[in-house]
DNA sequence: CACCACGATGACAGCGCTGTCATGGTTCGA
DNA sequence: TCGAACCATGACAGCGCTGTCATCGTGGTG
């Protein structure tokens, strides 16, 4: 009925009881043979440490705090469910903490929010993970965390993390477009707290750039990263004399809102005006047309990143690593009309 | 630096440990003038009981557990946060946990999940809060549940619940969609086992009843909750020799696939179909135009029903209690066209 | 060969709290 | 008036684990 604790493992491998504790940590100095007949018996009375007596005890809870502060119900959901297989797999508990990343005192948030459970160290996502400050803060507190930032390529900045090369996947969609043959392509810009969304516009630009096509300032419209400014800066762009063929919403809750105010306009997507998001959350599925969009797997993302959290608390090494999000082409991007037919409205 | 523990209070208020504790855990037996003094104490060393030490100690780990299987991420969300203001209210804590609510093991399942981090009971939404074999189960584990139901009134089954009024809120959608006019209705359904779209069926049909309209078997469409589902079942109607005028699916997410499946077939909502949803989630506000739904406060139901349960736990009586979501009237809801003009496509 | 360093293991205390039981004081009824 | 019943409180053990320190055996070194 009742698990096995660590005295009935130790009695069946014929070991102290601190002995078993060395091995399940994964210390080092437990002879290979003696190593063996413990994880024997910890198999044979399927054992799984007590995370309340080894929070008691040690110096940490063996639990970690997934840290988020995001709009995003299917992100943030992606987030957890990687999380959680990580730490089941690793018998860590996990606490989810949805904060204010603009708070002034975000370190003492996250310290108090540490301190109080003794986690083992916090997972930070964005736009959490952009508050260099506060990361500064968090160091000199000597809490341990593992950072998902937006960067091309490994920050190299002492804090480790999983880095995610948005500038690269929205060159990617900006070059789809381009190929389509669109010259006007606006672009929605998401919340100027996040570098994502820097690195998004980047990719945009470059892209541009490398099609030897002119930036255009009108066409670059700020927001946030919320369905009714997609609405709006769409509106404003499709009211120009010379309103864009294209927009790109930097993520897909923008686009929503994007198409929503194409189809208002009474346009046709994508035969007046394409439209394409980023971030392949359920939303560019489940709108008409879908959308063109850059796929981001956030569940491996946070799991990777929350497996190397546990390994640095466990005081090994570890290296950061990087992912690129993937272009998704689905019915919301086409080519232009040609100049005759366009600006024809329903 | 470190928070004070049971001892320090204990010193300050010149009482034993066991006394600081008794008040902490509002037990009865302290003289009032003790109990003052110890809760003073408390208060100037903002004294928060250590969660492990409870759970190690202890019959059970002063957390609960938060258990769903649901496909709405925002609804999922809204639950979360409901819990997690009740439990940081009452010093408790939070498991939340995903699951299969279908799984022929699913008490064994969750008495698992109970038993591995002691959990002091479980918050069941629906559907697993329908599964009644799984509820006799976890009743006969002795673990203790709060359930969220769909349902007109208290059940009265001897197991404490919170219970929505599904069926009034779906009553109220369908008259809202009959006084504009509407005489041919479909209904999309959602997820067979879950028990608040036959509540919603229900709804709707005596609605129909009340208005002498006869339902019709080919208006009335199975599927899941999923957009998808809404899509294609949106598509049949359509096709019907003599299609609905309104539809009226079974939540948001099943109304936002209808919606698609209108403007993918050139029809334009709401004046050649109406569409309605229900949930009040942010796809109902997101999508063009807008939908016309039930307003269901899903955080503020899982927090009553998550103090219920810590209530439970604590040995108090408890008594049920009923909500009613309520109805939103925009943009996807109009009067049908008239006869002579109807049908036309774009 | 004596000595030391080091690797492998165990004994033991104690983390902060609650459950159990004991204690002393008060109240009540016969 | 006395004992039973009861209330308010405290002493103490122990939940299951880890940190610290002690112990023992081994191999390398001068």
């Amino acid at each position: 009925m009742a698990s096995a604790t660590l005295d009935d493992v130790a009695t069946r491998a014929g070991v102290s009881a601190k002995t078993v504790s060395r091995v399940v940590n994964g210390e080092r100095s437990v002879r290979p043979e003696t190593r063996q007949r413990v994880l024997r018996a910890v198999e044979q009375l399927d054992y799984r440490p007590n995370l309340l007596a080894r929070g008691l005890s040690g110096a940490h809870a063996y639990t970690i705090g997934l840290v988020y502060d995001n709009p995003n119900a299917y992100y943030i959901l992606a987030m957890q469910q990687g999380a959680l297989s990580a730490c089941d797999d690793l018998n860590f508990g996990l606490q989810m903490r949805p904060c204010n990343s603009k708070a002034s005192a975000l370190a003492e948030d996250l310290r108090d929010f540490v301190h109080r459970s003794r986690l083992s160290g916090l997972v930070l996502t964005t736009p959490v993970s952009e508050r260099s400050a506060a990361l500064q803060r968090l160091a000199a507190y000597k809490i341990p965390f593992v950072r998902i930032v937006s960067a091309a390529r490994d920050p190299h900045d002492g804090f480790p993390c999983v880095y995610v090369d948005d500038r690269d996947a929205a060159y990617a969609i900006t070059i789809h477009l381009l190929q389509l043959g669109h010259q006007r392509i606006g672009f929605l810009r998401g919340g100027k707290h996040h570098h994502a969304s820097a690195e998004r516009l980047r990719g945009y630009k470059e892209a541009l750039r490398d099609y030897g096509v002119p930036p255009r300032k009108e066409l670059m419209i700020d927001g946030d990263y919320v369905f009714d400014d997609g609405f709006r800066g769409a509106r404003r762009l499709l009211d120009l004399a010379e309103p864009p063929t294209a927009i790109f919403g930097c993520n897909d809750e923008i686009a929503a809102g994007a198409l929503a105010a194409a189809q208002s306009t009474g346009l046709h997507v994508p035969y007046d005006v394409s439209i394409a998001g980023f971030e392949d959350s359920p939303f560019s599925r489940h709108s008409w047309p879908p959308l063109t969009t850059a796929r981001q797997r956030a569940d491996i993302i946070v799991e990777r990143a929350t497996r190397m959290l546990i390994a640095c608390i466990g005081g090994e090494d570890v290296e950061n690593e990087g992912f690129n999000p993937e272009l998704v082409v689905r019915g919301s991007t086409a080519p232009p009309r040609p100049k005759s037919r366009q600006r024809k409205r329903a």
